[in-house]
DNA sequence: ATCCCGAGGG
DNA sequence: CCCTCTGGAT
């Protein structure tokens, strides 16, 4: 019998095994860096984190989540000022309207909690998988998959976890090799992994714990 | 495929 | 200057 085709070709278990198991010793302490304490925090924290650094959204995030305590006061908020509040983090306009209009259906629709259903995070304005993901990982401990964002993509590709560029398709691929139990941790391990030591402008290979067994070492061409 | 948008790094 | 940053909606 011919040997069955799959559409899709797998990394090596043991390979994939090998990466995760050196991400967790080069990045013992990697975490969600977000700063936040509540639920709502982080689900506005990570909308606001489209296209931008962690770090510039948590210079952004302390003035703002003083000026509006709660899911009433962005409600309520002069889309003006939440413009001005949220402009420092980029595509200030559209985030801003995003936040409020998230903050006006969870008052309205959610009884002012922030949801804890993939299909309810969804439906809100400016969440996707990627922050829904998020939300459902960090808060609730039910994440229904993997982040992908600019890093988890990239990384995912060098280390030929995934031949994908579409997120959605990425997360598939990264499901079906990571254990599920590792589908948070993998996330904070390439993000770490990353902005750390594999940027996107500048891999530094030479101080790489993984440059041995990474296929786009640039030590080897 | 394109738009949204600012700020820092190389 | 050009590229990138924990994307999402049209």
């Amino acid at each position: 019998m011919a040997a069955a085709k799959t559409s899709t070709v797998r990394p090596d278990p043991n390979y994939v095994a090998e990466v995760v198991t050196r991400l967790k010793e080069a990045h013992p302490d990697a975490h969600c860096e977000l700063n936040y304490e509540t639920p709502l925090q982080l689900l506005l924290a990570t909308i606001l984190s489209a296209q931008c650094t962690d770090v510039r959204v948590n210079k952004t995030t302390p003035a703002l989540f003083e000026k509006y305590p709660d899911v009433k006061a962005f409600a309520e908020a002069d889309i003006t000022e939440l413009e001005e509040m949220v402009r420092p983090t980029g595509f200030y306009r559209m985030k801003a309207q995003r936040v409020q209009e998230t903050c006006r259906r969870i008052l309205t629709e959610y009884d002012g909690e922030v949801p804890d259903e993939m299909e309810d995070l969804l439906s809100l304005s400016g969440v996707a998988r990627k922050t829904a993901n998020v939300v459902l990982g960090e808060i609730f401990n039910k994440a229904e998959g993997v982040v992908v964002d600019t890093h988890v993509k990239r990384l995912s590709n060098k280390f030929g976890f995934t031949t994908y560029t579409d997120p959605v398709k990425i997360e598939k691929d990264l499901m079906a090799i990571i254990s599920q139990e590792d589908w948070v941790k993998i996330s904070h391990l390439l993000i770490f992994h990353g902005r750390r030591v594999c940027s996107a402008r500048k891999p530094d290979c030479a101080n790489c714990s993984l440059e041995d067994i990474c296929p786009a070492s640039e030590l080897k061409k």
